[in-house]
DNA sequence: GTGTCACCTG
DNA sequence: CAGGTGACAC
């Protein structure tokens, strides 16, 4: 409380933490897990005052709304006086935080996005405004987005938080308008990162090879470089605004009415998920209605409920996107999807440039770690940044492809994809925005456990189990790159089913086999035919078998014992290379101990025999039946140890300086060639 | 011209 | 084990 309420006087949104500490603190010494930092970050949604930014977390497109919000909230806490805000600081968390910070300029100016047109004003003046309001309402987005995505807003710790938040309260006093709104926002990111860092250990609990003072430094790092975002925006802010208010300045009936519509329009979409936000919602919304509801349906219905409509739209899309998100993240792991693509299914606009890429592929990839996990975000992001233009559409087939490659970058992959949500904005500041992150998954959370769930109550469930994937498990940011390297195994550690054995490793192999028909109707055979049809593994294990009892087989020998597949020309003239090739090794070790015998001085060929225990026995039953389960006729012994006489009688007679004086030996050998048995014939003989 | 084979290479 | 090549037979 003694953090919290000094953190409130200096003006500092604190209701993230005030709401979040007790979940970090349980979750801290914990694993980091999704569920957790879900629920960190429905916390605020749902606890908080709706007016504080329950839609932040929710979609982009509640970010006017959310603005609104946050003016009518300011605008609130300034005409209650400064007791307000003490007061609310130590009964209510929730409100506090805002109040400090507002003041009457920071409400104008807050306002400003949303409703100008004073009341009055003409026809024409109310157009004009609404133009004016909208591109307004584009920059404010723009700036709120940049805000959100922030880099370095998520990994700060709780007591490096304290200290950051001191300094952005002096900055944000220095501009006090945009200081608001920013502070939330950011503090948003904070309670996220709260979580994050809270979660930190446990996701790397697998391996505890972070410090506390790398963590620390780490975070460190990232606030200072918040700060300069913070700094920044700041003065895009000022700017902004500056010129706007020059214009129009706000009567703050406006901001009422404003709030009022957010408040239905909120109300309408989220309440219905969530009851108990409703419920919690209800006192303080009921206090803010009381208050402001007197001058809201005074001023200008018409716009108001343009707005209203434009707010509605923009929540409904946004509801309706992360519904569709969510379903499909449901659907696909129900297909027991690969992990990469689930991490894909919800990348949603990452969208970075320039300078700030680097700390905002960070930040990003902590700041949905709620959600999703680390590894998932900078996945995705990295994606993205390597390639922005492409739609995540476009990954669908790398997966296989590049979960055997670690090199290529990853994020090519996978992705049943899910459109983005909305389109890409084209600010100047383009930081990502995730956002879309947090609604989709909050309302998969809400599918999965349904509305009344406690988020912060969930188990903390071990690392990859019982956990759709284990990328949703939350590592620290140093693990991250190494994570989306080591994706490429995500299929062989993850889902690669056992059942990927027997078949669909003969399947593999078809190309093989399949290639070698330059022509397509061998492609299309092989291709169609597949298992059954074509050659696979098993058929030359069974050639190989075969080879004990004929080395230079027929053509209908061939086809009467491999009777389940379709011959053409590539198939039979690959089984005919197999039998080349057998020969091949088989004349060759031949050889090569027929030339020991005769080195190591066997002068009668008497001495050569080839029984089960020879060593050149031993090297062909390991070449044609490596498994040793199949019973090498005899009559096999017998013609290898006639090829051995044969080969060292040439080679004894020298025979071997004519090129081709194994032509004689082929053409005995070939006439020793027995009746393969009955049993090959069958196709399912292996 | 086509098919088969041995040989060589990777 | 596959691919390529040359020799050879038909």
């Amino acid at each position: 409380i003694d953090s919290h309420n000094s953190t409130a006087l200096l003006g500092i949104p604190i209701e993230t933490m005030n709401l979040s500490l007790p979940d970090q603190s349980m979750h801290s010494s914990s694993e980091g897990c999704i569920e957790d930092d879900k629920a960190d970050v429905m916390l605020p949604c749902f606890h908080r005052n709706m007016y504080d930014e329950p839609l932040a977390s929710y979609s982009n497109g509640s970010i006017i709304s959310q603005l609104l919000r946050k003016t009518i909230h300011s605008k609130r806490a300034l005409d209650e006086s400064p007791f307000y805000l003490s007061s609310s600081a130590v009964a209510d968390c929730s409100q506090e935080d805002q109040s400090s910070v507002s003041s009457k300029d920071s409400t104008v100016e807050a306002a400003s996005p949303s409703g100008h047109a004073p009341t009055g004003a003409s026809p024409e003046g109310e157009h004009a405004m609404s133009d004016h309001l909208q591109a307004k309402r584009a920059r404010v987005e723009n700036i709120i987005r940049v805000m959100v995505g922030s880099p370095n807003s998520r990994q700060h710790g709780d007591s490096e938080r304290s200290e950051n938040e001191a300094r952005d309260t002096r900055e944000a006093r220095e501009a006090y308008r945009e200081n608001k709104r920013k502070q939330r926002l950011p503090q948003h990111q904070e309670h996220s990162a709260s979580a994050q860092v809270s979660r930190k250990p446990g996701s790397s609990s697998s391996d505890n090879c972070n410090t506390k003072d790398e963590e620390c430094h780490k975070l460190k790092e990232q606030l200072h470089s918040m700060q300069r975002l913070l700094r920044h925006l700041q003065e895009k802010f000022l700017q902004v605004y500056h010129q706007e208010e020059a214009e129009y300045d706000r009567d703050e009936t406006e901001v009422g009415v404003e709030r009022d519509i957010l408040e239905e329009s909120t109300e309408s979409h989220y309440i219905s998920a969530e009851d108990d936000f409703e419920r919690k919602n209800n006192r303080v919304a009921a206090e803010c209605k009381d208050r402001i509801k007197v001058a809201d349906y005074l001023v200008q219905q018409r716009e108001s409920q343009n707005l209203q409509e434009t707010l509605k739209q923009e929540l409904t899309r946004a509801v309706n996107d992360c519904v569709d998100r969510v379903f499909k993240n449901v659907s696909s792991k129900g297909l027991d999807l690969s992990p990469k693509q689930r991490i894909c299914s919800s990348p949603e606009m990452q969208i970075s440039t320039g300078a700030e890429r680097k700390s905002q592929q960070a930040s990003s990839a902590l700041d949905h770690s709620q959600a999703e996990g680390v590894g998932i975000k900078s996945r995705s992001l990295e994606y993205y940044e390597s390639s922005e233009a492409h739609s995540p559409q476009d990954q669908t087939e790398a997966l296989s492809l590049v979960v055997r490659k670690p090199a290529v970058p990853p994020m090519s992959s996978v992705t049943p994809t899910v459109k983005r949500p909305y389109p890409v904005h084209q600010a100047p500041f383009q930081f990502s925005y995730s956002t879309p992150l947090h609604d989709s998954h909050i309302l998969e959370h809400l599918l999965k456990y349904g509305p009344h769930s406690n988020f912060g109550g969930l188990p903390c469930l071990p690392p990859s189990m019982d956990r759709t994937s284990p990328d949703s498990v939350d590592l620290p940011w140093e693990t991250i790159a190494m994570r989306s390297k080591v994706t490429s195994s995500h299929l062989g550690h993850h889902a690669r089913p056992s059942s990927l054995g027997g078949v669909t490793v003969d399947n593999l192999c078809l190309p093989h086999v399949k290639i070698e028909c330059g022509e397509l109707q061998g492609m299309k055979a092989s291709v169609s035919v597949s298992g059954s049809e074509g050659l696979t593994p098993s058929h030359l294990k069974k050639a190989k078998l075969m080879f004990f009892y004929t080395r230079y087989p027929s053509s209908n020998v061939l086809k009467t014992f491999f009777p389940d597949v379709k011959f053409n020309r590539c198939i039979t003239s690959q089984l005919i290379k197999w039998f080349s090739n057998f020969r091949e090794f088989y004349y060759i070790q031949m050889e090569k101990f027929a030339r020991q015998a005769i080195v190591d001085g066997v002068t009668d060929i008497k001495d050569m025999s080839v029984s089960r225990d020879s060593e050149l026995f031993r090297a062909l039953n390991m070449h044609y039946n490596k498994a040793n389960d199949f019973h090498v006729p005899d009559r096999f012994l017998e013609v290898a140890e006639i090829t051995l006489h044969e080969f060292y009688n040439a080679i004894s007679a020298t025979k071997d300086s004519d090129p081709s004086w194994k032509k004689a030996i082929y053409k005995v050998i070939c006439k020793l060639d027995s009746d393969v048995p009955e049993e090959f014939k069958t196709s399912s003989y292996l």
